[in-house]
DNA sequence: CATGAATGAGCATTCATTCAT
DNA sequence: TATGAATGAATGCTCATTCAT
């Protein structure tokens, strides 16, 4: 038993270590060495959970990808399509210290999938999951006024702003607000006509 | 004067070569190396116009960004605000291989400048450009009915959209369609009054 | 007597798999992973048998040796000295695929043998007994006519001529045929006047 | 004209380096650090020359292989054929510190010729350089008395003894003599009916 | 006896950069 | 301006070996 939790939490010690290294530094500052001394193991424990830099990268992306999913699954949503769409907003958008470092390792590793299989992949799984809710969010909030097609698209829109808002905020030095990154999803909404019901 | 313009060449064929380099394997797969063979140039030419890799990144990108004002400028604007916007949008999303190619340059670049000061000068002066623009656009739009901080708040929810809409096209492999891409931005338009006026 | 016997096949296994890899991909492809893989047991088990790897080498050497002198003891000699001494050359020659693997087995590790304390003993060991063998042959068929110096002599000739043999048929790609071993053997004997009595 | 000798010497040392650590320690202790070291350059001045290590080491022996038939060649050959064969034997045989070094390495090459083909190509290509001139003796003691297969047999039995017995010495520690070596070449030479015209 | 996680030294190779010509 | 030899630090990775179970 103590095998298996230290087993796990040498390889947990090891994502969180490529984490923290891509949050501050960037993807391409990860080393295979630097990595080791962050998590406090050896190089070689390192390339025991994962044999190459790739599979460590895809491994510690899709290991941040989890606690995203994870952390809006566990939101409480209520009745009111505004507030749940701007709380899953609120847990996308850099406006605190915790995700902001979530949002700088986001930013990276979608980059990187630009040119990486697979980061590609474990980047559109995390998409498509984002955007089948939301779908299914303006489809409720909507009713049946509005087509499928229409209700996709307004995913897209909303994942996209709040991802380029993402990049804004994390790639430039307080060029944007915390207040017009919220307002920003806001006006958005309300032009969809996604009110608040008071 | 062939001599000038040989030079000028030379420099324009190391920057193209770093932009062929970073749209096909990404920023981190630049090497001086790859760069004077793609330029078919001598290494020590390379490093004579861009003494360290630093400064040939952020010349390259420098000369990227030129490039898109150049052509933003270029652009013939009417009296129909929606279908200046629209243009300008047109001009920023991956719809042909081109402006995929440069889109993709675009991604790569914004994601480094999160980690390197050089780039982040240059990635925040282009969006400070296309914010003054687009803020001027809305302001025109709107007429007086518009207070600045919301003209500057929809210049802003408009440049997200868009780059967060080609950071999806560029990393994932056809999740979004062309055509998804321009209805997006038709879509909050809509949302912002910006209406075609036929 | 199970565990025994399993136990002994294991070892065997372990010095098979070394041997193949040595004639396969030569000496210094041998690591503990890929005999592991091949003996198709863990690594753990390898170092069981073979605490460190030069024990592991020596003893897969020890074995190809014992193995080597086991069959020319097995050799039926007759009264005749020539067909006696074709005999053993026939079993240190490259002639048949079997035969070509031992003698890829021999050359590297007889090579190796040069910067291997290890390996020289075996090395010298094996090459001590076929020259006492090969010299009382010597003795016997040339009777009293030859001195002991001689017959040592026609030993050391007899054996270096087959070991270069070897060397050349495993290095070169058939620059040297079959026939041309059996040939180069036969012709040293006539000169020393091993012949046929027929 | 320095730099042209500076970068001849520069890659002679290499070389050197790689031979001597080849005699010293064997092939597989041969390392990019080490050659390094030894020939007092840098690492990267190294691969400068020699790109990859297979090439190092190719290079390496492609050079000790130029050598040996320099040596040969520069040999003055009189009309004594058995004196001829005899010179050229004591230049290949361990018989002194130098020749015995360029032993080492030959062993060495020749065995991982078997595994490599880089080295094979080399290998093969100085083994037909000697046969070819073995045999114009051959054929030359023997006059028309002999038929070419005869010759170039004679050849090939005169190569691989002394391939063997330079495998023996340097494989075992004063097993045989160096007497032994010059006395095995002249028994076979004697049987070929090689003889002192004296 | 057998296993496989952990270790860290050592490897070949790549790289940006300097400098003499 | 242009070249490419020289440099050595840094990288991803392999490996033999140790050790707890």
């Amino acid at each position: 038993m103590s095998e298996k939790s230290t087993a796990r939490s040498r390889r947990e010690a090891v994502s969180d270590a490529v984490l923290e290294i891509v949050a501050t530094h960037g993807l391409d500052q990860v080393t295979v060495r630097e990595v080791a001394t962050t998590a406090d193991v050896s190089i070689g424990t390192v390339q025991h959970h994962f044999p190459t830099k790739q599979q460590m990268l895809a491994g510690a992306y899709a290991e941040a990808s989890r606690r995203i999913r994870r952390r809006l699954q566990d939101l409480p949503l209520g009745p009111d399509s505004r507030r749940n769409m701007i709380h899953v907003a609120g847990q996308l958008l850099p406006l605190d210290a915790e995700r902001s470092t979530e949002a700088r390792v986001y930013v990276a590793f979608a980059a990187g999938a630009a040119t990486s299989p697979d980061l590609a992949e474990i980047q559109q799984s995390l998409l498509e999951e984002l955007h089948t809710a939301l779908t299914a969010a303006f489809t409720d909030a909507w009713g049946g006024a509005a087509t499928p097609a229409r209700c996709a698209l307004a995913a897209h829109t909303v994942i996209a702003l709040v991802d380029g808002l993402a990049l804004h905020s994390v790639t430039t030095n307080s060029w944007i607000t915390d207040r017009q990154l919220t307002d920003a999803v806001a006006m958005v909404l309300d032009g969809l006509h996604i009110a608040d019901p008071s």
